[in-house]
RNA sequence: GCCGGAGUGGCGGAAUUGGUAGACGCAAGGGACUUAAAAUCCCUCGUCAGAAAUGGCGUACCGGUUCGAGUCCGGUCUCCGGCACCA
């Protein structure tokens, strides 16, 4: 009676063995080398998806592979638990959002136990506790006393479903991320972090991510956006005002018909006598449908040239990037260009298309926006665009009309949140003293619990007298709290600081300057595991946080994480698997019907971990089939292999076993390195699998006679086991200890594998006649290449097809191809 | 518009420095076992021709380099992702 695999018995038992004997607790300092494995932690939002169950198997694998290698693994958990949908849920099931992310968590966490991953859960962090979010005050207060944090008026992106600012990370094509509400823009008073002081920083950096996708370093370049040009006053004519304006095109400065200023440029009331008018144009700023502009009546002179240009108020024209002016030339520029059809402005040739000389006559049908040759522009006339930008700018350097600057993309980054769950922003404002961060010794401000989260009416913080209500820690006098909470994003910035310490005792300050602390032992993160989704959001703010860390003396290094592994979505029926397009997988459901290793060794062997995987119901079944297939091999098997030692003979004493025993082991050995290295390139889990699986295969025909043959067999039993481990635990485990060894398995050392029994004794030659395969043939290993040519020229079928014609050129690869040239 | 990435059987995917295209799995078809079904096991499985042996064609398309190209180079098409009035 062989007995049949069930995952109901296997799974729980050796889950309980493990947490029990809390062997996945790590210590910080021992003697082996470090190895932190990290998977992004997930917003406790009720129940894991599929994307989650994909991300930690694969993280999973990554430490249990490192661990069995012989590093001292980190591989932590916790919880991203600020956030809206915790207001949602409070809104729409009258429950406070604490109490709902709490159970939440709860839940989540026996999912993530039921998948058999491998976490210290000693060093859980959950960011919605004070015990964590107290540190975000701290690192804010720190921030604010070093400028890096500030408070401005500014036109912010507003999402009018959320009630909330966002930050421009968190507007996806003039969207809200969350709720895909329409973004309008806002005045309003917000915290800003200074995230542009890091900005060359955080480019110059990207160079030396040699450990992540590439793709993602080119979406953190472009998204920080460098540009070199140069600012150039423009007087307004009749005043001792100037404009000062920022062009990356002065090879283009003659061309310049007209200036454009944005709406609210502090200028514009100064030169506009007509307020409604420009109230009208500041209607459309942000808004990209269409180009509206307001003539002043006012000119400025071009100061290379001394022309007179008119001054418009122009809504395209961006008053956070450059200097919220520029000059308009709209020969060389599509934006001016339509500005100048439309409001019948000059278009005046200044650069022509340097081929064959031809020139461009005017009326233009679109700007030339090209590089070219310098016309109609004074001494510069006749040079080329790149020389004459050098030239423009250091003339007008030289006669310090303007200078050159660098200028960048990347804003400020906005972490005022109007929404009630988050980490109270620990600021006072005092009539008298004005801002005034709270003091270390009075952190944390908490979160009042005793509100009612309605959804109307903003924060609910607002209503909170006995929070707002404070005294001033200078003066003692009344003072009013800031009732924004931070973006939790913030939240998120550092957390992969906060697992380094021992027993979940987060205390940054300890770490400053101090060797010893567990933080200078774990960071950086030697592979990080998520979803390309945060390209720019969470990896750009928790390298900026990374450096203020490093500034502050928390970290040594500015950059947070070694290697970042994006992996694809879960694809089901051609999409992505949503509860909106109603095409989820429920983890809870296919761990009931199938086991977790089953799910996991699906989701690892669908697809490589960085594409999309593409679900099949009908795959999951080949992954269970698998693994009963393992299991009936061991069961077949399992009075014998008990009774014996497992041995593997080296290559000179394979004579002392069965040709079929011998090439099992071979193939075993082949399998080690296989997999070994599938896993140390790219992590390519998918052929490490299916290289598992030829194992199985040549397992399952395989019927060992009793002594040394069974020996060698238990030998590659035990190795099938071991190198299944990281992928399929629990099964491992349960077979590993069935054939009569100690548990546990992932205790083991990683295998290795033997050279002399990865080669084989044969090889297939291939004989090619010009290119086309004509013909294979066994031969022994290491055969000479004369002897091989000899070989390939006398094999009959090949002589077939040279036929009489003559040779001209034998070329042998690798030792087990060859190439014919006949003509 | 700008910047990336990808196109391989019915499907997911292999092919590591240019050297046997389609590993492994799924689906499909056939067979064994069974009273029957499920499960399991065995065989076939790019396409065209052929009973078969075998041969022609074949990695989005066109061209090039090479003894040899899925892989390198030039061009075209399609799809996906990111940014987008950034001056």
């Amino acid at each position: 009676m062989e007995e049949r695999y069930d995952p109901k018995e296997v799974e729980p038992k050796w889950q309980k063995y493990w947490a029990e004997r809390k062997l996945y607790q790590t210590r910080t300092g021992t003697a082996r080398k470090k190895f932190y494995c990290l998977e992004m932690f997930p917003y406790p939002s009720g129940k894991i998806h599929m994307g989650h169950v994909r991300n930690y198997a694969i993280g999973d694998v990554i430490a249990r592979y490192k661990k069995m290698q012989g590093y001292n693994v980190l591989h932590p958990m916790g919880w991203d638990s600020f956030g809206l949908p915790a207001e949602n849920a409070a809104i729409k099931h009258s429950v406070h959002p604490s109490k709902w992310t709490y159970e939440n968590i709860s839940y989540m966490k026996t999912q993530l136990n039921k998948l058999g991953l491998s976490y210290d859960w000693g060093r859980e962090v959950t960011t919605c506790s004070p015990a964590y979010y107290r540190w975000n005050q701290w690192f804010f207060v720190k921030m604010f006393e070093q400028g890096l944090a500030y408070r401005k008026s500014s036109y912010v992106n507003w999402c009018p479903s959320c009630e909330t600012v966002l930050a421009n990370e968190q507007v996806i094509d003039t969207r809200c991320w969350r709720c895909d509400s329409v973004v309008v823009q806002k005045e309003l008073f917000q915290w800003f972090l200074k995230i542009t002081h890091y900005a060359e920083e955080l480019l110059e950096g990207c160079a030396d991510l040699k450990g992540w996708p590439e793709r993602v370093v080119l979406m953190q370049e472009n998204w920080i956006g460098k540009s070199h040009g140069v600012e150039v006053d423009f007087r307004v004519d009749g005043t001792d005002d100037s404009i000062r304006i920022f062009t990356t095109r002065p090879d283009t400065l003659y061309g310049a018909t007209f200036l454009c200023i944005s709406p609210p440029h502090p200028i514009a009331e100064k030169l506009v006598n007509d307020r409604s008018a420009l109230e009208g144009i500041t209607a459309h700023y942000g808004k990209t449908d269409e180009k509206i502009g307001l003539f002043t009546g006012r000119y400025c002179v071009n100061p290379v040239n001394d022309e007179r240009i008119p001054v418009y108020i122009a809504n395209f024209v961006l008053m956070e990037y450059g200097t919220g002016a520029i000059m308009s030339v709209p020969a060389h520029d599509q934006r001016d260009f339509e500005f100048a059809k439309k409001y019948g402005l000059e278009i005046r040739t200044v650069i022509e298309s340097a081929e064959s000389g031809q020139s461009r006559k005017i009326p233009l049908q679109s700007a030339f926006e090209d590089e070219g040759v310098l016309v109609s522009s004074g001494p510069f006339s006749g040079l080329k665009s790149d020389e004459a930008r050098e030239k423009i700018a250091d003339y007008i350097e030289q006669k310090d009309l303007g200078r050159k600057v660098v200028n960048y993309k990347l804003r400020d980054w906005g972490i005022s949140r109007q929404r009630y769950w988050g980490t109270p922003i620990p600021v006072v404002y005092c009539d008298k003293c004005g801002i005034v961060p709270v003091p270390e010794r009075d952190l944390p401000v908490i979160l009042p619990e005793d509100v009612r989260v309605t959804g109307k009416g903003g924060s609910p913080l607002l209503e909170s007298s006995s929070f707002i209500n404070t005294s001033c820690p200078v003066c003692g006098g009344p003072a009013r709290r800031e009732t924004d909470t931070m973006d939790t994003f913030f939240d998120s910035s550092w957390y992969f600081v906060a697992y380094c310490f021992d027993d979940s005792k987060i205390d940054p300050p300890a770490a400053i300057r101090n060797p010893e602390s567990p933080v200078h032992y774990w960071m950086p993160v030697d592979q990080y595991i998520g979803g390309v989704e945060h390209a720019v959001l969470h990896l750009l703010y928790s390298r900026f946080f990374t450096r203020v860390m490093r500034d502050l003396g928390i970290v040594g290094s500015g950059e947070p994480f070694a290697n970042l592994l994006t992996q694809g979505m879960v694809i089901k029926d051609g999409a992505k698997m949503s509860k909106s397009k109603g095409n989820v997988v429920d983890p809870d459901y296919l761990i009931d019907r199938y086991g977790s290793d089953t799910s996991r060794l699906f989701s690892l062997f669908a697809a490589p971990p960085e594409k999309d995987l593409d679900w099949s119901d009908k795959g999951v079944e080949g992954a269970y089939r698998f693994l009963g297939r393992i299991w009936g091999i061991v069961h077949k098997n399992l009075s014998s292999l008990k009774g014996v030692d497992s041995w593997c003979p080296a290559e000179k004493d394979l004579k002392d076993i069965s040709g079929a025993a011998g090439s099992l082991l071979r193939k075993t050995h082949q399998t080690i390195k296989k997999v070994t290295s599938d896993i140390e390139r790219e992590y390519h889990f998918n052929t490490a699998i299916a290289a598992l699986m030829e194992l199985a295969n040549e397992l399952t025909g395989h019927e060992p006679a009793p002594g040394k043959d069974l020996q060698a067999f238990k030998f590659s039993v035990e190795t099938a086991l071991l190198l299944l481990s990281p992928f399929t635990p629990h099964i491992a485990e349960e077979l590993w200890t069935a054939i009569g060894n100690e548990p546990s398995v992932s205790e083991r050392e990683w295998p290795a594998w033997d050279e002399d029994l990865v080669r084989e004794e044969q090889v297939e030659l291939v004989i090619q006649v010009n290119g086309k395969l004509r013909s294979k043939l066994m031969i022994p290993m290491g055969t000479p290449e004369e002897e091989i040519k000899k070989i390939a020229l006398n094999d009959t079928r090949t002589m077939e097809f040279v036929g009489p014609k003559q040779v001209r050129k034998v070329i042998v690869a690798r030792g087990r191809l060859v190439n014919i040239v006949i003509g």
